[in-house]
DNA sequence: CGATATCTTGATAAGCATCAATGTGAGTGG
DNA sequence: CCACTCACATTGATGCTTATCAAGATATCG
């Protein structure tokens, strides 16, 4: 049953403790796991490209990707940074929507997609626990699209900074620093700005008190309540 | 068991028509019936705001609403236009995200949410149908993210002419001519632009023999091959 | 037919991109 | 272990795209 068609992948283990079975009974676990494939990637690979046939959705056991679309001439959007118990490739029709890469190494559990398609209607609840998934994904979209939109690019930081640190310390206390493992570029392409406006904004966050930036990666936020009022685009551009 | 909790809502007929219950059997569609209420709304009419309790997901029979989201300040951004087909309040948990608001004179029908639920676990399908139409919305919604980031004002507003294009001749022939029921600067917050850059532009395109504009509600595509060259961001800014 | 909202056009300025140069850190090989 | 290298981040100078402010044109409705 457990078949090896790419590269680095190896039966999946633990598969109940993903995202994908949250809620679910135990015989349907029982049905996901037996699909289940991991997959390892290093920093910079890519689990698909935009176009290519979509053949396996993935869940993100450990590690940090990007997804991003591009235009003919080069010009990025990243449409979202994906950490642990993150799904991709449910959107897809036919073919990816977009491009996935790793920021850093990343472990995957794959499912082949005739496969997938099978269980969604066989195990009862799984549609439906897909369906909350992706609807919360379209309200992540929807807040994006009002910050690439309507916000100045410091609000746009102080979003993506909130944003990212709730991410990590996910459901823990909140620690004051967060870690930015992706770069300035791809921080631009996320927010629809220029790298060096993402690197200026961050020095004048930096310079007003509200942040500090011990390393480039790694950004501490010392006045969470002005950031959140940035954020909301309550203060105006001279805070 | 045709409840009639809200202003104007009287029992909805014809629900197998609706897109809803595509693809479903007929005890579905049935039940679905059964759960349906029609409700009708004048322009500028708001169907729920942002915030409200979700109590209800609905589908548009006919005319047009857009969706929107707001900053404190006042800064909108609208997040779509919905025809005819469409559902919304389908994201919401326990409060709406957005407000959704009759650009025209629109038709819904409304499902009361928990009964909604609850055909949600029962129906065979359902949830799987729905979770088709929410990938939809996802997909559309991350073109928009590259558009806001990534897209010049012109570009901009040609993908915009295609989309409202498409969206109108529904699988038929492509009329030349566009309907553009929604305001200037509607169309500036879905495109996040000012109403002033969105009058300019289009008088650039008209100018360029690209489009014509008979009323400043009905645009003419003369040259649709260019205006698509232009929204994949193929022609340089004084095309 | 006048009143009001919407659209268009014009002048100016702000915010951010672009081009260019310098600074910094991580990894490599001598 | 250290200098070297290269990628990445930061800072600076300038210009362009688009917003803003302001006025006039057009359309809509009572």
């Amino acid at each position: 049953m457990y078949a090896h068609t790419a590269q680095n992948a190896v039966p999946a283990f633990n598969v109940a403790a993903l995202a994908i079975c949250r809620g679910l009974e135990r015989s349907a676990v029982t049905r996901i796991a037996a699909v289940s494939l991991q997959q390892k990637l290093a920093e910079r690979q890519t689990v698909f490209c935009e176009g290519d046939l979509a053949e396996s959705v993935y869940e993100i056991v450990s590690g940090m990707l990007k997804l991003y679309k591009l235009l003919p001439d080069g010009r990025r959007q990243v449409t979202g940074f994906l950490l642990r118990g993150h799904l991709l490739g449910l959107a897809s029709n036919e073919r990816y929507l977009y491009t996935a890469e790793a920021v850093t190494p990343v472990t995957l559990c794959r499912y082949p997609k005739a496969r997938f398609e099978r269980l969604l209607d066989e195990v009862p609840g799984f549609a439906r626990r897909l369906l909350a998934v992706t609807s919360d994904e379209l309200r992540a979209a929807q807040d994006q699209m009002v910050l690439l939109g309507r916000k100045s690019a410091a609000e746009k930081l102080a979003s993506f900074l909130l944003m990212t640190a709730e991410d990590q310390d996910d459901g823990e206390e909140q620690s004051g620093t967060v870690n930015i493992p992706m770069g300035r570029s791809d921080i631009a392409d996320y927010l629809g700005l220029s790298t060096e406006t993402v690197s200026r904004t961050l020095t004048q966050l930096k310079c007003r008190g509200v942040i500090a930036l011990p390393t480039s990666a790694h950004i501490e936020i010392l006045q969470r309540d002005r950031l959140e009022q940035l954020a909301e685009g309550n203060l105006p551009e001279d805070f």
